[in-house]
DNA sequence: AGCACGCCGACT
DNA sequence: GTCGGCGTGCTC
């Protein structure tokens, strides 16, 4: 046996309810430097670990220490700075030092052993072949010059605010070119919102930097990369071989000993919260971590985020909250045609129930009879949302949900979007055997369906019949599938493109002249308050997909256009989006929320409890709201009482949750700090057995 | 989180 | 008779 005589404390995959302290202590024949890697057994297993920083905690009584299994020799320990963003993102979204810390590492590293994982590191990653841009031909507009000079020269955090089209993407490449310039093992991160958008900004990346500084320079940080793809991208960066990282919101977690500079791009995407485990807010993290790492953070967006652009706005004596964000405006389109001009069709002067209006339906016909393309927008998956029986009034209810089943008529199948079980349609009503049972409402399916009946008669240029084609999470299930239907769009096989809102983000359709929202009231009226935001946000994404090459629509001669269909062609967020004015609509939302009270003028945060029973869910929230009644720092904290969620039940598990809100985030997380003891201690009372399980969301995006 | 231990239903 | 369902308990 060695001399085991130091002792360090060790952060686990253990979560905040398991019991264990946030830190364990472990021997060792040496001292380990914190941000060093190790295995260490814990119970029947042996685990990765990361030292962490301080004195080892003393253990609870009657637990015997043991020794620290092996070091991840080679691997440079994990620098302070990613150390002190792990610790403060388990702070701040109340988790446990251990799970942030080891959910940030790729998985193969918990794995792989020692032996391994040091062949892969000396294993370097083969350049894959380019074609190189030449960087002295890229001029940029005066607008873009100008955002360049500005983030040179100030500390930011910047709010890059320029409509689709304006060359956002060429600012990025400017910024993070002088970034990397600056020294020798500068780097620098770029996220965006969704993985289909990883690979085309790699390969524009890759083609400006590879020339410089090798193919290998660049690297990309997704989940849907492989475990060994993304160790290699994750080796590459820690060891600074990687200059400029490109990923999904985990990608605010690499190793970059060298950050200089953090892009997030599309900055308003709802994408970059974390759903689970840590729900952290990887646009949050990038503005905290740039600050403490001394890395210049832009946030890009055409339509961005009320709480950044708030903090963008200049400060007020009323409103102190602004000039936090140096806002730079970029205005007009680089290369493209002008902003589409926006038609709404109000649908109370249109014939009862038909899904495309006559005038929309005639202009989409008139541009496929021209030779141009359409897209239409329809938030709803499936052929129609419900089966409903004429006669008993049965309607195809997901049995372990409090939601409908939703009819696919491709497959013959109904499917329940939350819990994804999937029967046969009944040819009769299961209820009363009736045979007049009907779809109620529409989906993608049916208006792919309804479109080709319509467009029957119409017939393109060289006299063949239209071509549609339908993208959405069922056309796209298969590998390759959503790239592959894109490159038809492209090349021109497809005349009208049907689709949900995956179509509207980032892929840019040059010969597209007409964009239609088909059904986007729901949102319109929705309990959310963030619902306007982001139907703003969505449909100015996809009016910008309309004409964005300026020669192609010189070539046709004519003005592009983007159609919605509403019954309320009068409200806010439709006569911003006519102006193309986001301003204005962040003005009048920025407005309602201050008279309201909601962020960005307060802060809040949720409680979920998930049960078998809704009384059990509910019993656990208000004796938790009892407990913490007794705490001092509830006194700037608003708790609500419990509310089922609005899907009340999903796969036969009942949820409800209770809103907190407060003025200052700082009460509001020293509540939670000081809470989360007490809902601990609740848990654990036999009263409440039946829970399954309780979360907090800090700044949830849906309430 | 994992993984053990532990107590009740349908199969080789 | 066993294989295996997942409920509670423990891990420095």
């Amino acid at each position: 046996m060695s001399d085991a005589s130091h002792l360090v404390p060790v952060a686990v995959h253990a979560p905040v309810h398991s019991g264990l302290g946030d830190l364990l202590s472990y021997a060792s024949p040496e001292p380990l430097p914190p941000g060093t890697l190790v295995r260490v057994p814990l119970g029947a297993r042996e685990v990765l670990g990361v030292v962490w920083d301080g004195a080892a905690p003393p253990p609870a009584a009657g637990v015997e220490i043991r020794a620290v299994a092996g070091v991840l020799e080679g691997l440079a320990p994990l620098d302070a700075h990613w150390r002190r963003l792990v610790a403060f993102t388990a702070r701040y979204y109340q988790r446990s030092l251990g799970e942030v810390a080891l959910a940030a590492l790729p998985p193969q590293l918990r794995t792989l052993s020692a032996e391994q994982i040091a062949r892969r590191l000396r294993r370097s990653t083969p350049a894959p072949e380019v074609a190189a841009e030449t960087i002295e031909n890229v001029v940029l507009s005066a607008e873009q010059e100008s955002a360049r000079a500005q983030i040179a020269s100030e500390p930011g955090p910047f709010l890059l605010f320029g409509s689709t089209g304006s060359g956002k993407t060429e600012v990025y490449l400017r910024c993070v070119q002088e970034a990397l310039a600056a020294a020798p093992d500068a780097q620098a991160l770029v996220m965006v919102p969704e993985i289909n958008l990883t690979p085309q900004l790699e390969e524009r990346f890759r083609a400006r930097f590879a020339p410089r500084f090798g193919a290998a320079a660049v690297v990309a940080l997704h989940s849907g990369m492989t475990h060994a793809q993304r160790l290699a991208s994750w080796l590459a960066a820690h060891a600074g071989r990687a200059r400029i990282v490109l990923g999904t919101r985990m990608a605010v977690f690499a190793s970059l000993p060298g950050l200089r500079l953090i892009v997030v791009d599309e900055e308003h995407d709802p994408s970059y919260k974390q759903q689970e485990g840590a729900r952290y807010s990887a646009r949050d993290l990038a503005l905290w971590r740039g600050r403490t790492q001394g890395a210049k953070v832009i946030l890009g967006s055409a339509t961005p985020s009320l709480e950044s652009w708030h903090a963008s706005l200049p400060a007020t004596p009323e409103d102190p909250a602004g000039g936090r964000y140096l806002r730079l405006h970029m205005p007009s389109r680089i290369g493209a045609g002008a902003l589409p001009r926006v038609r709404r069709v109000d649908m109370n002067q249109q014939p009862r129930r038909s899904v495309l209006s006559p005038p929309l339906l005639a202009a989409i016909a008139e541009r496929v009879a021209r030779g141009e393309q359409s897209m239409l927008l329809l938030n709803r998956r499936g052929y129609a949302p419900v089966l409903h029986c004429a006669d008993c009034d049965w309607k195809s209810d997901c049995p372990h949900c409090s939601a409908h089943q939703v009819f696919h008529k491709l497959d013959r199948t109904l499917r329940c979007h939350h819990c994804g079980l999937t029967q046969r349609v009944p040819r009769a009503c299961p209820a009363c055997g009736s045979l007049d049972i009907v779809p109620i409402g529409r989906g993608t399916e049916q208006l792919e369906e309804q479109l080709a009946e319509l467009l029957a008669p119409v017939l393109r240029p060289d006299g063949t019949p239209a071509r549609i084609v339908r993208i959405d999470a069922d056309s796209t299930r298969a590998k390759g599938a959503l790239q592959s239907q894109l490159a038809q769009v492209h090349a021109g096989e497809v005349d009208v493109l049907v689709g949900t809102q995956m179509i509207a983000k980032g892929h840019d359709f040059r010969r597209i002249t007409l964009v239609a929202a088909v059904q986007p009231d729901g949102a319109l009226f929705s309990s959310d308050f963030r619902a306007p935001e982001r139907l703003f946000a969505l449909l100015m994404q996809a009016a910008g997909r309309a004409g964005r090459d300026a020669a192609y629509m010189a070539v046709q001669g004519t003005p592009c256009e983007m159609w919605v269909q509403t019954s309320h062609p009068r409200h806010p967020v439709f006569e911003a989006l006519k102006r193309h004015d986001y301003p204005a609509f962040a003005a009048q939302q920025l407005q309602e929320r201050a008279a309201a009270g909601l962020p960005p003028f307060s802060f809040q945060a949720l409680v979920r409890a998930d049960a078998r029973t809704q009384d059990v869910a509910q019993g656990f929230l208000r004796a938790a709201s009892e407990a913490a009644q007794a705490l001092p720092e509830l006194a700037q904290v608003t708790l609500y009482p419990p509310v089922p969620l609005a899907i009340q039940r999903v796969a036969n598990v009942e949820r409800a949750q209770m809103l907190l809100e407060s003025q200052h985030r700082t009460a509001l997380q020293r509540f939670l700090a000081a809470w989360q003891p007490l809902l601990h201690a609740t848990r654990a009372d036999p009263a409440h057995k039946g829970l399954i399980r309780w979360l907090i969301d800090v700044d949830p995006l849906a309430i």
